[in-house]
DNA sequence: GTCTATATTTTGATAGAC
DNA sequence: GTCTATCAAAATATAGAC
């Protein structure tokens, strides 16, 4: 009663699902090729085909699963009994761990951005609106709560989101990079996400106005 | 005397420059093909390969020229007569025009890091570091001059750049995003350099000592 | 310098046996 | 469900005429 499917097949399925997300992840939709997919989950393009109708279908099945994974990990912590404050640390900790729990995450994100969005769906475009539901609902329960100020969800998101996955996308080449000049870049992974937090907080804040310095305000 | 081509050739070098940039933009090194490239630039691919070794030969060359803009655009502030708290605001500025400059730069780059650095080659590694020397300049001056407090260059360099790339990159598909749900998500480009610009005094900013909030400190 | 025509390889996808 | 063999369509790169 389990599963529709015999578990041998389920098992080919997996295989090829997780073969298909690192090989995406490492080359792109263009670059990604099916007989290595297939060569890498130990099976055959044919076996693929059985599974999946096309490159594309496979690629847009493993977009849903890698952003519904990033949506639920946040999302509970909408509902958390804590000030936002500390929500909000605890939400810039969880979206941070993404770049862990599903290392492929940031290289298949920068991709699809890259190509314009190209292959969101629907389902993928509705996961990540519950990424910055997550977050404003923080940041509305704080500015309620008179700790932070009015501010715009998405600006704060952009902040927290592209600096930890710049971090973790360019994890592999800063070895190569630091060889050309003398300044370290390779900062621990903590001292990135506890500025992260620290910032975010800081441009979050009740009572602080926001700096009038920097760029002067638009005319229009 | 002026150019050892003749016009002609110059000018077909340049449009075959101009529309590989664009493609693999658009496309990726994978997803480019040289007959695009070509057909954009009104020529064919003969005329490619009479210009260029390879498709990677191009693209190398298209990555070398754009990171040298980049690093060319920033690094005069380096020098500039100037206390150093308006110098960074100039040069986030500066970074901030990267985009409406050179439009294909965020895709190339987000590309490129997905990659590993695949393409990257010592000359290009070169002007990167330009950048961060810049920017490491710039906060060294304003320690010494008591305005600043001593910061990681490279922590601050993601924080700038990563959001400012973001927002870029992620225009093409704002709209789309924003039917799924209520939230706007479509701030002025001005509103979020101005954040960055803000953020980024407030955390290099002298006497506000780094708030202890957040991450505890890593115990090794 | 510029083109057309073509060689060669690779790739996504399928047929059909087991 | 799994495989081998194969097709048909691209794609990179080159030959050779003008």
């Amino acid at each position: 009663m389990a599963a529709r499917r015999p578990r041998a097949a389920a098992a080919s399925r997996t295989r090829l699902l997780d073969a298909a997300r690192v090989e995406f992840a490492a080359r792109g939709f263009d670059g990604a090729k099916v007989d290595r997919i297939a060569a890498r989950a130990r099976l055959n393009k044919a076996m693929l085909y059985y599974h999946f109708d096309s490159k594309a279908d496979l690629y847009r099945e493993i977009l849903r699963d890698l952003f519904n994974r990033v949506a639920a990990g946040v999302e509970p912590i909408r509902e958390a009994h804590a000030p936002a404050d500390r929500r909000l640390v605890e939400f810039i900790e969880r979206l941070a761990r993404v770049g862990v729990t599903q290392p492929d995450f940031p290289a298949i994100w920068f991709r699809e951005m890259a190509d314009g969005g190209r292959h969101l769906d629907r389902s993928v475009l509705g996961e990540m609106q519950r990424v910055l539901a997550t977050l404003a609902a923080i940041l509305d329960d704080g500015r309620r709560e008179g700790r932070f100020r009015a501010v715009d969800p998405f600006v704060i998101h952009l902040n927290i989101v592209a600096p930890l996955l710049f971090f973790t996308a360019t994890a592999p080449m800063r070895g190569r990079f630091r060889t050309v000049g003398p300044a370290a870049v390779d900062p621990p992974a903590e001292d990135l996400i506890a500025h992260v937090q620290q910032a975010t907080l800081a441009a979050v804040a009740a009572g602080v106005a926001p700096a009038a310095r920097g760029r002067r305000r638009r005319r229009k």
